[in-house]
DNA sequence: GTCTATAGGGGGATAGAC
DNA sequence: GTCTATCCCCCTATAGAC
């Protein structure tokens, strides 16, 4: 699973064979064939294997902050904070996945697999829409289509952001760096809350 | 080339087949490889096809109104219109790659072919170098590293927004329109001057 | 230049022994 | 459950006739 990662992650789905992956993770292909019955199988266990906790632990985060703050809403840097912060927890863990699942997350959101369709939208639109409800107090001056592109806006940031993190250092000659989590966590927090509390126009 | 440009926007480069081209654009399979000498290579000519002619178009733009504006900087807006709008242009034009090229774009700046590295990086990084002079005058209260932060930010939003344009009326059940180029442009247009001339902090 | 035919190498999946 | 061996498919690329 685990060399997997890696190599959906590096390769893509059609960039990477069984053969390759039953090599690197030193098992038999036909043994790795029995236990995921097919490439397929495997590379939606893969996936799910890291966004089902990723997915829980941004939902915990916003019912529990949701709770504390009463009839308000909390403050919506706090809220984005908990959407995103996952994501660069597991950057930063080798043991929930490292760059690989970010990178594997951020491919398979841009890469339209049509088997991937369903598991996507189940895990993360119902995720999204519940951040969505409380990002949408903050940001009453906005119809619905507006606040729908700048949704769209931040996510591809976002998604973008984390494909590409563990370049940025050698892509910025060293500007930037890929290792300071906290640091882009924070500037991708104060971009988002800007761009929601923007004026409609 | 029309239907490489199709078939390798829907489908990725591993995803597509020479074979499955040849049949698509009825010519004889052999004579494509001919033609193309490689599958690396066709590829590589689908994208510079067309990448050509709309960075010609944005640095002529842009070019132009740094003339226009004399010593002082064109204003913001008009330089990410310049900056985007052709992508838009070709979105809408069939003949221009329709949406086909511009999800091309996208999806070769996430997926990362080896043989493509060299011909984005001439092509992009200098258009992109040569807009970034220009906005950095709008934008002196950032730091390079800042700066270069949020440069990552709108150009992942981009990347997304092209990629997929053509789905957001079924994304949001006909909220977003995909049709709505004009409104679209400026609605980014606005998040990018946003983005750029927010606080440092 | 364009075709047919095929070389030569993977690919995913499985049968059947252990 | 795990292995070897193999099926059968499709792939890119090219040789050689026209």
């Amino acid at each position: 699973m685990d060399a997997a990662e890696r190599l959906f992650a590096e390769h893509g789905f059609n960039g990477t064979s069984l053969r390759q992956l039953a090599t690197e993770a030193e098992v038999n292909l036909a043994a790795a064939n029995y236990h995921f019955n097919s490439k397929e199988a495997l590379y939606l266990e893969v996936i799910r294997r890291r966004i089902r906790p990723i997915n829980q632990v941004r939902l915990d985060g916003l019912r529990q902050a949701v709770e504390q703050a009463g009839d308000a809403p909390p403050p919506l840097a706090n809220v984005i904070d908990l959407m995103i912060r996952p994501f660069f927890e597991a950057h930063r863990d080798p043991q929930s996945g490292g760059r690989h699942i970010v990178q594997l997350l951020a491919r398979s959101m841009t890469e339209p697999l049509p088997f991937t369709n369903k598991l996507l939208s189940d895990e993360f639109h119902s995720t999204l829409t519940r951040f969505s409800q409380v990002i949408r107090r903050h940001a009453p001056q906005l119809t619905p289509e507006e606040y729908l592109w700048r949704l769209s806006f931040v996510v591809g940031a976002l998604q973008h952001t984390l494909g590409t993190l563990h370049q940025m250092g050698d892509l910025t000659r060293g500007i930037c760096r890929s290792d300071d989590y906290e640091g882009t966590l924070a500037r991708f927090v104060r971009f988002a809350v800007g761009v929601f509390t923007a004026p409609a126009d």
